[in-house]
DNA sequence: TCATCAAGTAACCGTTTAGTTACTGGCCGG
DNA sequence: CCGGCCAGTAACTAAACGGTTACTTGATGA
């Protein structure tokens, strides 16, 4: 059927392995498991989440799933590990000590609520791992060094704003983040419950533009001086 | 081995249906019922409770459970409208109309804090609830009118706020309750992750009333002329 | 070109689960 | 005091579940 590079050359015929596509592609399938977990057990919890449904929704067999993670808790575990990775990257990537400390703020409230909007399996998962208090969070490994940077770099910005007076003293760094956090995750994390209880649906554009503003608003009014 | 109620009367014996320990009590069973089931809930969320873990825990039978409330996702919806009640109900007696608009305010933060601070189960629900992009609260039938209430008292005390000059025309009944109940949830259904990944134990009696000093501050800070 | 080993499949296994059936025994009206 | 009804029990069932075994297929290096 192929022919494929039917030239020929013997020994010196270099395989590009990555140009066709592999019928059998360790890293593709991986990929594929990881994230197919991740919304399996962003929807469903890990209580409700199915082995089967993961390896379906990945196109490949519970049989690899086993394969490369081991099992249910600890590909679990993969899947929170890489969301955090992911939220502290590119928070990382804003560099928000690069301009005034109202702005650095602002734009911290700004990256955090649109990650936010951006990635509820995030929130989800955060869900999840706090129903069960931690559980497997608390057994990485991997993630011992990845959000020290996150207050430290806050605490020059708010320090900064301090000195030039505009910024009450007592701003706290982890507070601030908390702040931020909170009026963001809360809003969308509950929206749904609140929606129905309020009879105003608030994931309609309006009013997420409204709520974004309004933590903006929040956060600099709890510390301006 | 009774005797009891011995005398010589005989159809006017009124027996006292509440007063012994009763073997056989309906009332009781449902009861212990709904409580162990909102234990198990709030524990393991929908996917995670177990049915028979829940009759364990209300020292029946599982065959109650099902005599009582239907099937697994019934008792479920018992337990979260049974839940909603509780905190309305609570908010109605704080009567914060009766005082300052700042005052008013105020008090409806710390009553929301404390709420949720004693009641961990309610913040459990609500998660498991959102999780399902609240399923089964839009089912129910019982809870029509019982959020109303809030937003109505709330509007009153901003509007007096206004009109005395303490708070920002900007000020709205929704956002303001969504301000206070952020603060509140996120930090305690979020504690164990925090906890973990900043290394600082939110739940330290000393760091719990320090946020509590925080949320009042941001709200009141939000909405001040 | 062929042996090797990893990638991939499908059928299977023991256990757990929500829900049911068949039964027992205490309470109450007549 | 007794007959019927309902609270309560325990053993059961069918299906779903996480995890495994036995096997096939295909890429690769000697």
């Amino acid at each position: 059927m192929e022919g494929a590079g039917g030239n020929g050359e013997k020994k010196t015929v270099k395989r590009r392995p990555r140009e066709r596509v592999l019928q059998r592609d360790p890293e593709r399938t991986r990929a594929a498991i990881l994230e197919a977990a991740t919304k399996e057990f962003a929807e469903n919890g890990i209580g409700g989440a199915r082995v089967d449904a993961i390896a379906e929704r990945a196109g490949t067999n519970k049989r690899m799933l086993y394969h490369y993670f081991g099992d249910k808790e600890q590909l679990y575990l993969h899947v929170l590990e890489d969301a955090y990775v992911g939220i502290r990257t590119a928070e990382r990537a804003l560099q928000i000590g690069d301009r005034s400390p109202e702005e650095g703020i602002g734009d911290l409230a700004l990256f955090t609520w649109r990650y936010f909007l951006k990635h509820p399996e995030f929130l989800s998962l955060l869900g999840t791992e706090n129903l069960h208090r931690a559980r497997w969070l608390r057994q990485s490994v991997r993630l011992k060094e990845l959000h020290s940077h996150l207050l430290g770099e806050l605490a020059q910005i708010l320090e900064r704003g301090k000195k030039a007076g505009v910024f009450i003293e007592s701003a706290d760094p982890l507070n601030v983040y908390l702040t931020i956090a909170s009026l963001g995750y809360f809003y969308l994390s509950n929206q749904y419950t609140l929606s129905t209880i309020f009879g105003r649906d608030l994931a309609e554009p309006a009013n997420l533009d409204a709520w974004e503003r309004h933590i903006v608003h929040v956060t600099l009014a709890s510390i301006t001086a």
